[in-house]
DNA sequence: GTCTATACAGCGATAGAC
DNA sequence: GTCTATCGCTGTATAGAC
């Protein structure tokens, strides 16, 4: 998932730019991994001048991943928009993977996935709505390549929309303390290989 | 991975009963996520003693791991003594993941790779060390599988081997916020469906 | 909207008595 | 080996001036 950020501009506003720095920590070393002290340091600004535009860190918390999933949607949607081919789609869903691995990133969703039993219950919440989320897409997309025949992956279609979102999270975790993101897209491409006309 | 602890009798030495707390802690809230007053309060003594034992939280981290990756490594040899057949290794596999996420667990290699960014550098190599004894071990399960015909996957022993790790791990860190356990079977047979003789 | 100043709790860690 | 006591620091959050 990229979305860090479509246009990370110094002009955006404060808002923005909290939300993007909180991300970026959120994704990096996690949402018990970073302090309002450092997006301040990092922004330029005093802590107590957050607190003015996120009231709480849950609150900023939960602004992140809701901004996070909204630019997922946005992606997808232009995914649909842009490629008719099932199997193409899937390419570029790994490629948005792809793109945050190599920023140093974690996915937003993987990290507080991990981190769940820690969170603020609405940041809980939002988590969840975000895997939901990611698997009505994806098995939307092989049902269709089911139906046209660009892919004929094994078990439901449900199945294989989870294997293949789990796999991708599961590749990002441990790619970077294997310091491996070659390795990554190696195992990504292996995925979509089996929900090929074999598989 | 279970290995959560062999047996959990209450007459067990007090370091071996702060390791039992501390692992518990860390994989179900995260290294970042717990404290000495966390363990201390759970075993009933003050933080202070703690230190006796673990004269650091980097020490006691390390010191978790490093257990948890031996247990890992004799769960494994005893699955390679008890078992020919390569498939039904794997099926054992799986379930020492499924034997964690009942706990309410997740594996600790997966906690420690989401947080690996802020842990101290000797828990850093460990995490790295614990995914590589799992591929290595993969690898092997699958290479003997292939040559007797008992397992057909795509690709190299290696990717499916990274494929079959980065699944289950992510479906573990998947199934928590989704509270899904039924999930992770379904796709730990799908994954294991994927390396059959029609892989 | 940003600042200084501060409150208050929690953290990891240490000293020294028992 | 465990305790009490405490240190220094960092965490989130608030009050009120500018």
């Amino acid at each position: 998932m990229d979305t860090s950020s479509t246009k990370p501009r110094r002009s955006a506003r404060t808002p923005d730019r909290i939300l993007d720095v909180a991300q970026r920590l959120m994704q990096t070393r996690g949402y018990n991994g970073f302090s309002y002290a450092d997006v301040a340091a990092e922004i330029g600004v005093r802590k107590a001048s957050l607190h003015h535009h996120f009231s709480t860190k849950a609150a900023l918390g939960a602004a992140v991943i809701a901004r996070y999933t909204a630019r997922i949607a946005e992606a997808l949607a232009e995914i649909d928009a842009g490629e008719p081919d099932a199997a193409a789609r899937l390419v570029r869903y790994t490629r948005l993977y792809t793109g945050v691995l190599t920023q140093g990133r974690l996915c937003l969703g993987a990290m507080l996935a991990a981190e769940i039993g820690t969170l603020p219950q609405p940041m809980q919440a939002a988590v969840r709505k975000f895997f939901q989320a990611n698997l009505a897409w994806l098995e939307a997309v092989i049902e269709r390549g089911r139906s046209t025949g660009a892919l004929a992956p094994q078990g439901t279609d449900a199945e294989a929309a989870r294997v293949l979102l789990c796999g991708l999270e599961g590749a990002m975790l441990i790619a970077r303390p294997l310091k491996d993101i070659k390795g990554f897209r190696v195992t990504a491409r292996a995925l979509l290989a089996g929900l090929g006309r074999r598989g």
